[in-house]
RNA sequence: GCGGGGGUGGCAGAGCUUGGCCAAAUGCGCAGGAUUGAGGUUCCUGUGGUUUUAGUACCUGCAAGGGUUCAAAUCCCUUCCCCCGCACCA
């Protein structure tokens, strides 16, 4: 057994002590690989080692590729979760608390988290024992927190830049809003953690006949206007009379959306008004004109949208059912008669149910036909109506064809948006923001509105110039892997305006407005290149860290003279900040998960292209996919979620390495499992213990097996190689680790023990193992005689002389021998019930050679044939039969280079291991040699048999 | 709804960019055998379906349907289903 945590500790003590990881300006090429740093309250689990240790892969690689390779990480703190983090603790939060438990968080630690600065102090401080124990080559001088005073004077400069060249504008925005705190909510501050979802509905303006008022009715639906017969409102519900926005008109709400609507625009009560007053007046459709009774419907809700409704009995089942209960109890006086608007392709509704099969009713009042399909009446419980409604509501905007003039033919989308146009031009309607996910609490117990914020302050990602720099910047970005940018080219043209400040969290306060401090993801765009100096500047008196020395370093204006007598920082500090920034920041890689890439990912290049010269823009992007565990997504509700130190203690870093990060591809997501790990470890024993048991072989001349080896060796770097390159982790280490140790076993059962081949190969499968399982190879390269760290080493070359196609060949031929002789063997015994005894392998005369390779060739039968005619010991007959077997597989035919007497060397060479496989003697002739009835049919490296049995 | 990704053996997952040599590498699981006092480990063999056979093969299969082509998992169209994102939130 391997003693995962003794050799971890050694290594991990070996390269701190050798500073190996530190490194700074040289004669060597540049390389600095990134990962988004991650949040403070967050304790590290298995999805951290998949990020960064992606990353880790790729420094240390690079480093073997002749980089002088950074990879520093620092943390962040800005935002609003910490401070939320800290109440909870505060408030005794059990849910968090348990969260906390299961980290194995210790209760004196938990109890002391009422403090951010100490939340984030915990967890820097453990994240960064964390990095330690998983083996990554990070340089930790350079680490910082988005909170610290250096870092803060950075985005000051950064936003003077972005103010002045206009990116920063002001304007009104909607946001989730806890009327009892007054301010702001997230998902981080309701219970459950539910987001708020944010939707704008239409609001249409229905003058009420002989008033100068308007009776105001949100609807999804606003292109079924031509189909509204009445309108509802509740008879329970208090309703008022008020004027929207400045100057505006007078409209009829109910109290409670009037509640609501106070936060979104100015809302003046006049009066009171009863139900029984609004069922009194007569509405104008402003769409015809026509006149709309309002009548008592029992399903209007006086906080969901204006406790009024616009009723559409033909496609809505809600609307129908209201005016059927009123009939039913006697309550209509007048006719209402379902006016159709839309209509859905015939052969294609109600549930694959042929509209042809509906009745004609059913046609008029498509409602009415939903409700029969599911078996439901307008007696039903409001659940079966909602689901009716929604059936209808998506087949119609799915297949429905508008009827009404100026709309026909028209899909419900289109005419939705064109009706909304209408509206709003001719001033029939307006926007009102609602939940969508209404009712959501805050964690006071209230609930959330939405709220308008005026004066909101934005980053305008959708400037036009802007947006082009940064999408000719994006196609300069190598993506890893490729098929994202699909995914980077949407996010870059769909990113607008971005709300950047907020009344609250910890962070830089907004250059513009300081009452506010900066949005943490804007905040958190240019971050990277602080680490080229990060190390340099942290004694630095923050105040010094004035814009013209940000200037200076990032973008060479000024010179340094001026910037240190102006700033009073030491000129010769200056110049190696400068020197820093422009040796590190060209040659980058930023790694990331896939849920970035509509924000921070597209705000980064955007940034990079505002601030930076075009030489120091994004270079290499890479995304890597989550971590499963067992299976299943890793959740907070089912509990299964990896602390990283469990996997560290459990498995030891190495194996949980190579089974998250090598266990799936780049972009898909890997799954942490037990029994995966414990087959790398059986796999990685395997292969360290053939190192320390070096000593036990022999040496002497080279067989054939011993070129096997070599060749698959030469193979193998240059597959690994390729994939490395593309960062494609699992197609590099199947030859490097999975086939390593198969090539092994086979090398052994096929009677190779040469130590030197043997040693060749480990020494070059150890420095390949090297970025993945740093520590093991570290011990193998030891093993192996070695005194360099295997980190600092070179990556192997692939020997093109080595591959060995003939050896390779044979041993391919052997294992097809063996397939065939297996099935011969089984068949036979079963047929005869005897055992097989021996067999004989009749190797295929050299004709048979220039036979496959002129049909190989040619392609055809009759050439081949002619190539081979009038040759020594050719039987015309028996080449024919040969041809035209082959013939058969005419596009799989490769040309043979092993003559008989090579492949009958190879074959007779493993005779031994043959008879042990199959069980019975072994013995191989050549064809002419053999004596056989059956020794025609050898073909080049497919020897015929002849099997004897007992 | 919009945007992005996807649907391949019992499972995870290659192959799709550049059509044929290619359906399924590798691993897990399962079955049989060897080793073992037993279990586990390890090793060997088998593993989509079917037919045939002293082996070198054939048929059917890559969500469903259609098309292009001598040839389609791969290109085109239609439909269905699954996952992720939709913003001020890290």
């Amino acid at each position: 057994m391997i003693n995962y945590s003794e050799i971890e500790a050694k290594w991990q003590k070996a390269w701190a002590d050798a500073r190996i990881f530190e490194n700074d300006v040289s004669d060597k090429p540049a390389y600095m690989v990134t990962a988004a740093w991650p949040y403070v309250n967050t304790p590290l689990h298995i999805g951290h080692l998949r990020a960064f240790g992606t990353s880790d892969v790729l420094a240390r690689y690079k480093r073997m590729r002749g980089f002088n390779v950074i990879y520093p990480m620092g943390f962040h703190a800005t935002g609003t979760p910490v401070l939320a983090f800290a109440k909870r603790i505060k408030s005794g939060d059990k849910e968090i608390v348990e969260e906390l438990r299961m980290f194995h968080v210790p209760d004196v630690e938990i109890q002391k988290m009422t403090e951010p600065a100490y939340i984030a102090a915990y967890f820097t401080n453990e994240s960064r024992q964390l990095y330690g124990r998983s083996g990554f080559s990070m340089d930790q001088r350079r680490s910082f927190v988005s909170t610290d005073p250096q870092f803060s004077k950075m985005v000051e400069w950064q936003f003077a830049i972005l103010n002045s060249k206009g990116y920063l504008t002001k304007g009104r925005h909607p946001v989730g809003w806890c009327p009892n705190e007054d301010n702001a909510v997230g998902m981080h501050d309701t219970k459950h953690d539910v987001e708020p979802e944010i939707e704008e509905e239409t609001a249409v303006l229905f003058r009420v006949d002989g008033e100068d008022a308007y009776m105001l009715c949100t609807t999804y639906r606003p292109e079924t206007l031509f189909g509204v017969t009445n309108m509802f409102v509740n008879e329970k519900v208090q309703y008022v009379a008020c004027r929207i926005g400045d100057g505006g008109k007078q409209y009829y709400i109910s109290k409670a959306a009037a509640g609501i609507l106070k936060y979104q625009t100015k809302v003046e009560i006049l009066e009171e008004v009863g139900a029984d007053r609004l069922l009194a007046k007569t509405c104008i459709n402003p769409m015809n004109g026509s006149k709309l009774p309002v009548l008592p419907g029992f399903f209007v809700k006086e906080g969901v949208g204006t406790g009024i409704v616009m009723s559409v009995p033909a496609h809505a089942p809600f609307d129908y059912a209201a005016l059927e209960r009123l009939r039913k109890e006697g309550r209509l006086q007048q006719e209402i008669k379902p006016i159709k608007v839309l209509d859905v392709k015939v052969g294609r509704s109600l549930s694959d149910v042929s509209v042809g099969e509906a009745k004609p009713s059913q046609m008029d009042v498509p409602a009415l036909a939903y409700m029969e399909i599911l078996h439901t009446n307008v007696d039903a419980i409001d659940d079966m109506l909602e689901f009716a409604t929604k059936l209808e509501y998506r087949e119609e905007s799915h297949w429905g064809r508008m009827l009404a003039k100026g709309y026909e033919g028209m899909s419900e989308p289109e005419a939705r948006e064109k009706m909304k146009k209408e509206l709003a031009a001719n001033g029939n309607a307006i926007s009102v923001y609602a939940l969508q996910n209404a009712p959501v609490y805050c964690r006071c117990g209230y609930e959330v509105v939405v709220k308008v914020v005026e004066d909101q302050w934005f980053i305008n990602y959708g400037d036009k110039a802007w947006k082009e720099e940064s999408k000719e910047a994006l196609k300069r970005v190598n993506l890893l892997p490729d098929r994202t940018r699909n995914a980077f080219d949407a996010a870059m043209d769909w990113i607008d305006m971005r709300a950047v400040a907020r009344a609250q969290g910890l962070g830089t306060r907004f250059p513009l407005d300081s009452t506010k401090i900066i949005e943490s993801l804007s905040d958190s765009t240019i971050y990277m290149s602080f680490y080229t100096i990060s190390n340099l500047v942290k004694d630095l008196a923050p105040e010094k860290l004035r814009p013209e020395f940000f200037d200076f370093v990032f973008k060479g204006i000024g010179d340094a003279d001026k910037v240190a007598a102006s700033t009073g920082i030491d000129y010769t500090l200056i110049k190696k900040c400068r020197e820093s920034f422009e040796y590190w920041y060209r040659d980058t890689s930023r790694g990331s998960g896939p849920d970035l890439i509509f924000n921070h990912l597209v705000m980064y290049i955007y940034n990079h292209t505002a601030v930076f010269d075009s030489a120091y823009w994004p270079k290499q992007i890479v995304v890597n996919g989550f971590v499963m565990s067992e299976g299943e997504k890793m959740s907070k509700s089912l509990g299964n979620i990896v602390p990283l130190s469990d996997a560290l203690a459990k498995y030891g870093a190495d194996p949980s390495r190579m089974n998250v990060i090598a266990g799936a591809d780049l972009y898909s997501d890997a799954d942490f499992s037990g029994t995966a790990v414990r087959g790398i470890q059986e796999r990685l024993e395997y292969l360290y213990n053939a190192a320390t048991d070096l000593d036990k072989l022999g040496s002497g001349e080279l067989k054939s097996i011993d070129y096997w080896l070599y060749s698959k060796l030469s193979g193998k770097i240059g597959r690994a190689t390729a994939a490395m390159e593309k960062l494609e982790l699992r197609d590099a280490y199947i030859p490097i680790f999975y086939d390593s140790v198969l090539e092994l076993k086979r090398y052994f059962a096929r009677g190779g023990g040469n130590g030197i081949v043997v040693k060749d190969f480990l020494s070059s499968v150890a420095l390949m193992l090297q970025p993945m399982a740093p520590h093991l190879a570290e011990e193998m390269w030891h093993t192996l005689g070695n005194d360099s760290f295997a980190s600092l080493e070179k990556w192997p070359e692939a020997d093109k002389d080595m591959l060995d196609a003939k050896a390779e060949s044979v041993e391919e031929a052997i294992e097809r021998m063996l397939e065939d002789a297996r099935q011969v063997i089984a068949l036979m015994e079963k047929k005869s019930g005897k055992r097989a005894r021996s067999i004989k392998l009749m190797v295929a005369e050299d004709w048979k050679r220039k036979l496959l390779n002129a049909l190989a060739k040619e392609k055809r039968v009759d050439r081949a044939l002619a190539a081979v005619n009038g040759e020594e010991g050719v039987s015309m007959e028996t080449a024919e039969r040969i041809a035209t077997m082959l013939a058969k597989r005419m596009n799989e035919l490769q040309p043979v280079g092993l003559t008989q007497q090579e492949e009958f060397v190879g074959f007779s060479d493993a005779a031994g291991y043959m008879a042990k496989q199959l069980g019975c003697d072994v013995k191989v002739e050549k064809e002419a040699a053999a004596m056989s009835e059956r020794a025609w049919r050898s073909v080049p490296l497919k020897p015929s048999i002849d099997l004897a049995l007992e």
